[in-house]
RNA sequence: GCCAGAGUAGUUCAGUGGUAGAACGUUCCCUUGGUAAGGGAAAGGUCGUGGGUUCAAUUCCCACCUCUGGCUCCA
């Protein structure tokens, strides 16, 4: 074990030493090491704050300053039960450990049930070298069912200027923050009125959206994919047939009762897409199908769930449905994966993590369909030469699944591309085409999203890039800038020719100066301004500014308009 | 959903048991300015919603809604 995470083990028992000072008669959860720091889970007797963590910090620095050494024993079970009689969740921890001894350690007046290692002393640990940062709530053991346990967390670094590098870092990071970042460039807002995780795209982001559906729409169309538009809603019925009003319903908001008949808002598209699958007989010749959709779906998220953008109840998938033979399936998937990853490399992202979700303990279809299914899965994350992690029972209920979550710059991750392999709704909605012999058999079903909704896609990719969006994406691409009001006529000159030629410009003529203007641009996150004045209107040119290189000289407006052109269709 | 914190002008925030203030933004006027804030004036708030306590509530109490940080869950 390194260095660094003994101590940040240590300054965990030493929070927990602290704690057992400051508020006696607190019980004890776990206190283990983490990235960048610890934490530890009590119950306390009374409620804590935020004001509280300095005090706790305090006396943590103090106990460091004392010397406090760490010593291991090993008890047999019955000892450590006595020493823990009073600790109802470590007593919980030593009837699960196997064995007959188990490992404490003594840290002056804590003792602790653990396996180590630790530092030999606190004098090891530099006080200045940890910070506590907050307190939150967390479940005994991570389950609902479990009391809910105060947390607090602390981060800890080898150096103090570790320490002060990493916070410098989480400010950075604060200012990339999607939701403040779509307030200030005008893209989208939330509103109580409206209710919980429903954003409203303002104009800005409604160009955002639709520049990434036009670039999907092109990219799908050489790979065989057809369109396809369905209601918000669909009759309770249909979603009795699909097994989502059985296995879904907690996600779903509550049916419209209209005259005798409820109604359903959609949480998925898949429904609609099989009766376009069925409104015909399918020949093997037919297959693979194909339908795709920007579905607008409905999720009863829990309300603490909820997160800005990268988490909202109503949000549009890039979905697509697709039908094919059980030989054709290998293929398919194959081509997904490398259609996946190409679109999230267009968009600039290229750290991801590849999950295999495995069956989950609620299933639809026969454990025979899923190994197989599970088998191809495989094969084709290795002949592609993917590193994937396991994600033991994470599968949908209806078939296993491949997730490709990318990283945000908080290195968060965030599932966006999603490919499903459905053993359901073929069955539910006895879906089928005929083979070469003239029988009837059944098709595979996938369902897959490749940026998985617009909504996260677009808070990820604010995150990615701080706001500043590439040309291509951005919604107002160029601004001109007149100097004096005898420039403005040759600024509107300007601007028409690049309107005409769709680029998307801002002609900014106001009564104000032209470093105000350019400062609300930088703020804004304008890829190009272009100032004018008495030079640029005598040899027809124009002054070109570049989003964060600033002044990169005076151009012919031609030269200008093929350089960003070219910027564009490279899409950088 | 659970634990904790918060909600005051378009935004960021200050403030108070006697119904409110700053900065930025907005609008108008002056200024015609060469690469990150020119000057002036004005408008703008049932202090999240609903109850309760009180002579009086934005302020205290309760419920709900929404947001934030976590837990759990997910595209």
């Amino acid at each position: 074990m390194k260095k660094i995470e003994k101590i940040r083990h240590s300054l965990a028992h030493i929070l927990a030493y602290a704690v057992q000072k400051l508020y006696p008669g607190v019980k004890f959860g776990i206190g283990p090491a983490i990235e960048n720091g610890f934490y530890y889970d009590f119950e306390l007797p009374r409620k804590i704050t935020q004001e509280d963590l300095p005090k706790i910090e305090e006396t943590m620095r103090k106990l460091l300053k004392e010397g406090i050494e760490f010593k291991k024993k090993i008890l047999k079970k019955e000892e450590a039960e006595k020493i823990f009689k009073d600790q109802p969740y470590k007593l919980e921890l030593i009837k699960e450990i196997e064995g007959e001894n188990v490992s404490i350690y003594e840290s002056g007046e804590f003792i602790d049930l653990c396996a180590g290692p630790h530092v030999k002393s606190t004098k090891e640990i530099n006080p200045e070298i940890f910070k506590l940062v907050k307190i939150a709530g967390a479940y005994w053991k991570g389950s609902e069912e479990n009391p809910m346990l105060t947390r607090i967390y602390g981060i800890a670094f080898e150096t103090k200027e570790e320490l002060e590098n990493y916070l410098r870092i989480q400010e950075e990071i604060e200012k990339r923050d999607h939701r403040v970042l779509g307030q200030k460039l005008e893209l989208f807002l939330f509103d109580s009125e409206i209710g919980a995780g429903l954003p409203i795209w303002m104009p800005k982001g409604a160009i955002l959206r639709k520049l990434i559906q036009d670039f999907l729409f092109e990219e799908l169309k050489n790979e065989g994919y057809e369109w396809a538009v369905t209601p918000h809603i669909g009759n309770l019925n249909l979603w009795k047939t699909s097994g989502h009003w059985e296995l879904y319903r907690e996600n779903m908001y509550s049916p419209i009762k209209i005259d005798e008949e409820e109604y359903l808002l959609k949480p998925m598209n898949c429904p609609f897409h099989v009766k376009i699958y069925k409104s015909k007989i399918r020949s093997y010749k037919d297959l693979p199908i194909k339908y795709a959709e920007f579905g607008t779906v409905y999720r009863y998220e829990r309300s603490g769930t909820l997160h800005g953008l990268t988490r909202v109840r109503g949000f549009t998938q890039d979905d697509a449905h697709i039908w094919c033979t059980p030989e054709q399936l290998p293929n398919e998937i194959e081509k997904l994966l490398k259609h996946g990853l190409k679109i999230l490399k267009t968009f600039g992202f290229k750290e991801y993590n590849i999950y295999l979700a495995t069956r989950p303990e609620k299933f639809a279809g026969t454990e025979k369909m899923w190994k197989k299914a599970m088998v191809v899965l495989k094969y084709v994350l290795r002949k592609r030469h993917l590193n994937y992690q396991v994600d033991p029972g994470g599968g949908v209920f209806y078939g296993p699944k491949i997730d490709i979550k990318i990283k945000d710059c908080l290195g968060r991750e965030w599932q966006c591309t999603t490919i499903q392999v459905d053993f359901n709704l073929p069955e539910r909605f006895d879906l089928t085409y005929v083979d070469k012999k003239g029988k009837k058999k059944r098709p595979i079903m996938i369902h897959r999203a490749l940026l998985g909704s617009i909504e996260r896609f677009i808070g990820v990719l604010l995150e990615n890039t701080g706001g500043a969006l590439p040309l291509w994406l951005s919604p107002e691409q160029i601004w001109i800038i007149p100097i004096g009001s005898r420039h403005k006529k040759y600024a509107k000159e300007i601007d028409s020719r690049l309107q005409l030629l769709g680029f998307r410009c801002q002609l900014r003529d106001e009564n104000e100066t032209v470093s105000k203007k350019i400062r609300e641009g930088e703020i804004q996150k304008i890829p190009y301004m272009l100032v004018v004045g008495d030079k640029e209107m005598k040899s027809k040119t124009v002054r070109v500014r570049q989003r964060q290189k600033g002044d990169i000289g005076e151009m012919k407006l031609a030269e200008f308009i093929e350089k960003v052109k070219n910027e564009i269709e490279k899409k950088t």
